[in-house]
DNA sequence: CTTGACGTTACAGTAACTGGAAGGCCTATA
DNA sequence: TATAGGCCTTCCAGTTACTGTAACGTCAAG
């Protein structure tokens, strides 16, 4: 099957195939008379594979990993495990660090009254920054 | 003062100060005699302001907004806080994007033993997709 | 007078694509 | 048979927000 095909099966675009192709990620595809990409069943579950890792968050790099684990039938599964774990950790850091932003951003919503009127609590701490400002109610969570 | 210490006092690096005048966030900072760039504390709070800013995940082309909002005397309060609700939304869709994979992972991983065995059930659902093991227990919230 | 810290510019590289140009191939229809 | 369109090819540029490196100028201390 063409390029297109692969892609509608496995759900990477066709520009997505031929930079994983082009960056290692994957081999080279076989190619038809025409010069035309060919994949066939292992491809598309191959690109599938690499589909459902990278919308878990695994950068192209950690997919490697995983290919060459998934590709070593002797491979240990705590190899893998690991991988998935410190992943995991990344995501919380990744989580935490956004919520305490949120938390932020929402006291100072909170606090401006977002009319007409210029001011602003907003810019105010954002120029100022929170330190200057030690009558703010610090919620403890 | 000298770049130097505008970024010890603002946060900022010195690189990225460079940078950001270079993609004219900020204006071109005056120049001593020597050609070093001259700050005062006017830049260094508007280096805080834009620090701040990005802190809090505002992306560089927000933080231009910010500024002008900022510096505009008689802008609404309403268009700051607009910006920083939109802002809250966009985090919370990452947060939630980020939460919607951890759990998945940690599916994956407490069903991993995770030895020198080489079964791996995360490379088993990475190289088939959930959809082909209707058995997996898909746990309400 | 040299050393080291600091400053300057300019260019390349990062992650992971995405868009676009310019052209080749293939099939169907008028 | 001509042509229209849709898919395929390669290659290059742009994106975001820096970061690294090179090659150079300047300044203060010993």
């Amino acid at each position: 099957m063409n390029i297109g095909e692969a892609a509608a099966l496995s759900g990477v675009a066709p520009k997505n195939i031929r930079y994983y192709e082009s960056i290692g990620l994957i081999g080279p595809a076989k190619r038809a008379a025409n010069g035309y990409r060919a994949y066939d069943e292992t491809d598309v579950r191959l690109l599938g594979f690499v589909n459902r890792a990278r919308s878990l968050g695994f950068s192209v790099n950690d997919v490697g990993g995983l290919l060459s684990l998934y590709q070593d039938h002797g491979r240990a599964s705590g190899d893998v495990k690991k991988l998935a774990l410190e992943h995991i950790e990344d995501i919380d850091r990744k989580v935490a660090e956004l919520q305490s932003m949120r938390r932020t951003l929402k006291d100072l919503t909170d606090r401006c009254h977002g009319d007409d009127r210029p001011d602003c609590p907003i810019l105010d701490d954002l120029a100022a920054g929170p330190d200057d400002r030690p009558d703010t109610v610090q919620a403890a969570e």
